[in-house]
DNA sequence: AGTGCGGCCTGTCCGC
DNA sequence: TGCGGACAGGCCGCAC
């Protein structure tokens, strides 16, 4: 699933033939996501140059004068550079034909994804307007993460992945990160020192950090393949490693369900 | 207002 | 080998 680590390795991939090039036209073989592709997408962006491309969380912005292409993978898309020779495959529901040759192509078996149409502001969207800070935001830090938890009594692993408080902390790097910071997935967020939410803040950021530079050596499978996600190629201490030992202390991981997530910790590292 | 859960989807894996 | 069912999960939208 698209983490956003994935979403800014996408963005960087496919900047080099996205940027400044003119729309010239959309092939739509499914139009069904998360919610329906707008029918008059492509005459919003045919003959449109491509002025800008954005990462905002998990979304990527196609910025051309006249408004914006908003594109959400869900868990399961991908964008990728195609040529108009390659094969088609099963669940490439969306091409979007650009002057210069190259094909962007949205694949996503799951249809969790979804492509959307801002006027004006592309920020102002209904969907981006709440967003929390970005992670790399000097904003989010500690003093944030603690003043903002202050009464909650969700799970501090629910809190971080709220994406209304801190965009793209998804739930692989939340387990690492709270595991990292040493904090007990199941506690309440509300109940956690300002000192703990420093580490926590500043864990995020490095975990994520991390993943981005992995997946910047996938960067050439942009082109004709399927590129590994950063976290295929990052060492997960927790995460997926029920029943095995902790890379600190030996202690068995457990997992547990918070907020319908699956939870990994380690029961003697985190409190 | 805060909280938790249902629903959207398909590929994969498991047990029978 | 086939089949049903559980599971994976980002995020909206709803109900309490």
């Amino acid at each position: 699933m698209p983490e956003l680590p994935e979403v800014e390795t996408t963005l960087r991939g496919i900047a080099p033939y996205v940027l400044g090039s003119s729309v010239v036209g959309i092939i739509i073989r499914e139009s069904r996501m998360r919610w329906p592709i707008p029918t008059d997408m492509e005459e919003k962006l045919k003959n449109k140059q491509i002025l800008g491309l954005q990462r905002r969380g998990k979304y990527i912005l196609f910025v051309v004068d006249s408004g914006t292409l908003i594109v959400h993978l869900g868990m399961s898309g991908s964008l990728r550079i195609a040529t108009a020779d390659g094969p088609v495959k099963k669940h490439d529901h969306i091409d979007i034909l650009l002057n210069q040759g190259p094909i962007l192509r949205y694949h996503d078996p799951r249809r969790f994804g979804c492509l959307l149409w801002a006027e004006g502001d592309p920020l102002a969207h209904p969907l981006l307007a709440e967003l929390g800070p970005e992670p790399f935001d000097p904003l989010f830090c500690g003093e944030y993460l603690h003043e903002a938890s202050r009464g909650r009594k969700m799970a501090v692993k629910t809190f971080i992945m709220d994406s209304h408080l801190v965009v793209g902390v998804g739930n692989i790097y939340a387990n690492e990160a709270l595991f990292r910071a040493a904090i007990d997935p199941r506690r309440a967020a509300g109940r956690i020192a300002l000192q703990r939410y420093r580490v926590l803040a500043k864990v995020i950021v490095e975990v994520l950090r991390e993943a981005i530079a992995q997946g910047g050596t996938t960067l050439r499978d942009f082109v004709n393949a399927s590129g590994k996600p950063g976290y295929f190629q990052q060492t997960l201490a927790v995460y997926a490693r029920t029943g095995e030992p902790c890379l600190i202390c030996g202690e068995t991981i457990r997992s547990v369900r918070l907020g319908q997530r699956s939870t990994f910790y380690c029961p003697r590292c985190q409190h």
